[in-house]
DNA sequence: GTCTATATCCAGATAGAC
DNA sequence: GTCTATCTGGATATAGAC
C-alpha cells in the first residue's frame, strides 16, 4: 500500500530544493539562508529541520540532485556513428550544463562554500560520472588517464572562464567544437607518431 | 622630506593585509572575518577601520596585490630564442601561480564572494595583464582573439580542475606542456591548410 | 509538522572616550 | 590611532506548546 504521508514529505523536501535552487540561482550560491528559504515555500525557518537536519544537508541534496542530473543526460546520449560526434557532444554537454546554471557549477566543481564536504554516498554519484566517462574514452580510443585528465581540463576550462568572465556571451563556449578538433588532432598524432 | 607618518600607515596597511592572506589561505576566503583579522595583527576589530574603510576595501586590495603580483612575473619573464619555450613558460607560471595559492586564484579568477566587486582602479590590472598576454601572442603569431580565449580556458582549466580536485598532486599541472604542443599544433595546423 | 520564542553566536560597522 | 562599548542585523539551530 502507498505511504502516502511519506509521499507528501518527499513531495515537500523536493518543493524546498526547487525554492533553493531558485534561490542561489537568483542570489548566489553562498548567500542562501534558512530565513529566506522558509518565507519562499512559506514556512519559518525552524520548521526546515523537519526535513533537512541542516543547512549542509540541503546543500548536500542539492548536489546530489546536480550530479543525478548530469549522469542522466550523459546517459540520454545518443549514438554516433562518428567518434567525433560523440566527443562533440560530450563536450557540448558539459559546456552547456554549467553555463546554464553557475550556481549549480559552483556547487559541484568547485569548493565555495567553507565547511561543506558531501557525504560519501552522494559524492558517489560524482565519481560514477567520472568513471563512466573515462570508461567511454577508452573505448573510443583515449586510452591514457593523462588525456582523459587533459579532456576535463579543456572543457571544464571553457565552460568556467565563461561563467566567471561574460556570463551572458558565448566567448568561450563556442570554442567548444575547436577545441573537440584541438583535442583530438592531438591524440591521434600521437597515435600516429607511436606507430 | 620624508613623510614617516605616511610610511608608518603604509607599512601598518601591508602587515594587515599579509595577515590576511595568511588567513585565507589557511581558513578559505569565505571565512575571513576582521575580528579574527585584527586579532591576528595584535589589534581590536575596530582599529581596522582606520586603515580600511570596510570588508570589501581588504579583499579590493588583496584583488590589487595579486594581479599586480602577476603582471610582475609576466614582465620577468626571460625572452626566449624559440617562441615554444615562451609559451611553454607563460603556460607554466599561470598555472604554479595558481596552484600555489588557491585561495588568491578564487579571489582573482572566480566570483566567489557574495557582493565583491573589485573597484574600477583595482579592475584596470587585471585588464591590462590579460591585454598583455594578447599583444603578446599577437606577436608571436597567434592573431586569432579565438585562439587566445582557447589559450586561457585550456590554461586556467588545468590549473583550476587541480586545485577543485586534488590540491596536493601534479595531476593536471604536469599537464601543462603537453597542453601547449597541443594548442601549437592545432594553430600551425590551422595556418599550413590557410595558406 | 508547524509554530513562537529563544538560545547562541557571529558578523560588519559606528560612537565616543582617551 | 586605538580602545571599549555598543548597535544592528544576520545566521544556524533548539525547546516546547499546539
Amino acid at each position: 500500500m502507498r505511504d502516502r504521508r511519506a509521499e507528501r514529505r518527499e513531495a515537500t523536501k523536493a518543493e524546498i530544493l526547487d525554492a533553493a535552487w531558485e534561490l542561489v540561482r537568483a542570489e548566489g550560491l553562498a548567500t542562501l539562508s534558512l530565513r529566506d528559504l522558509a518565507r519562499k515555500v512559506g514556512m519559518q525557518a525552524p520548521s526546515l529541520y523537519s526535513y533537512f537536519e541542516s543547512k549542509h544537508a540541503i546543500y548536500d541534496a542539492m548536489f546530489l540532485q546536480g550530479n543525478l542530473e548530469l549522469l542522466r543526460r550523459y546517459e540520454a546520449l545518443p549514438e554516433f556513428d562518428d567518434p567525433v560526434d560523440e566527443f562533440r557532444s560530450n563536450a557540448r554537454l558539459f559546456v552547456g550544463f554549467t553555463v546554464e546554471d553557475p550556481a549549480r557549477a559552483q556547487l559541484m566543481f568547485m569548493r565555495s562554500i567553507p565547511g561543506f564536504e558531501p557525504s560519501a554516498e552522494t559524492y558517489g554519484v560524482a565519481v560514477r560520472i567520472v568513471e563512466r566517462g573515462r570508461e567511454r574514452f577508452k573505448k573510443l580510443g583515449v586510452t591514457k588517464p593523462e588525456h582523459f585528465d587533459l579532456w576535463t581540463g579543456i572543457v571544464s576550462g571553457l565552460a568556467f572562464q565563461q561563467i566567471a568572465n561574460e556570463p551572458d556571451t558565448e566567448r568561450w563556449t563556442r570554442l567548444a567544437d575547436e577545441a573537440v578538433d584541438m583535442f583530438l588532432g592531438h591524440i591521434n598524432t600521437k597515435r600516429g607518431r607511436a606507430k
